[in-house]
DNA sequence: AATCGGATTAACT
DNA sequence: GTTAATCCGATTC
């Protein structure tokens, strides 16, 4: 099935991937990740992983035939499977060899929410659709078949594209969520006072974000 | 060949 | 706040 985009809805170049994913990560905020059959929503939070800089990321310890997209072009989707029954997206950064990348944590619903909903039957509300990276995969049917999916092309019917909206000038940056090691990098970034957000939205008294 | 534990979620108390 | 669910890649024996 073929993607046609809405008018003023472009595609992120290859060259955009290219980087650090802590440069990347931030800049895919307000960004829309679309499907072929209308799907679609606003990127809000995000998480970098650098390779074997970063002891969480799942390509520290190498290339294998689980991490191998990682290891590819940039601009392409790393889909992995965890906890025995979630997927998680990512955008692949960097250059080849490099093993970067940037897990897409949670995304505003914005076109085919009624696809999404029978696909997430345990939210309650729409802000539930895809608040979480195993929720924003499930609302967006994304599974390993879409590993190694190029987002610019986009080969396989779902691509990463701007709308014209840029991301915000002062995002919140934290620590990561969900991982043992590394924990203190601040490498996840949201969207200011953004609902559609996954974890404690709270910050702690007297702390920063 | 067997074990370990995770880039999570949902349903509990 | 706590915990079960559930699979498979990675690591260990």
């Amino acid at each position: 099935m073929k993607l046609v985009l809405p008018p003023g809805w472009t595609p992120l170049p290859r060259e955009f991937y290219r980087r650090h994913p802590t440069q990347v990560a931030p800049e895919l905020l307000n960004r829309i990740l679309v499907r072929a059959d209308g799907r679609a929503g606003r990127i809000v939070e995000v998480e970098a992983y650098a390779g074997s800089e970063d002891p969480a990321a799942h390509s520290f310890r190498g290339k294998t035939a689980r991490n191998a997209t990682m290891f590819g072009e940039p601009g392409h989707l790393y889909v992995y499977f965890t906890y025995g029954m979630h997927w998680g997206s990512n955008a692949v950064c960097g250059e080849v060899g490099e093993g970067t990348g940037v897990l897409l944590r949670a995304m505003e619903p914005l076109r085919g929410l009624d696809v999404m909903r029978p696909l997430r039957p345990a939210a309650r509300r729409d802000r539930d659709l895809a608040n979480g990276p195993g929720k924003l995969s499930q609302a967006m049917g994304i599974t390993g078949e879409f590993d190694g999916a190029d987002l610019v092309t986009a080969d396989r019917g779902i691509a990463i594209v701007s709308d014209g909206t840029p991301p915000p000038g002062v995002p919140v940056v934290g620590p990561r969520i969900g991982i043992t090691r590394a924990v203190e990098l601040p490498w996840r970034w949201h969207v200011p006072g953004h609902v559609h957000v996954s974890g404690p939205r709270r910050p702690k008294r007297g702390g920063s974000s």
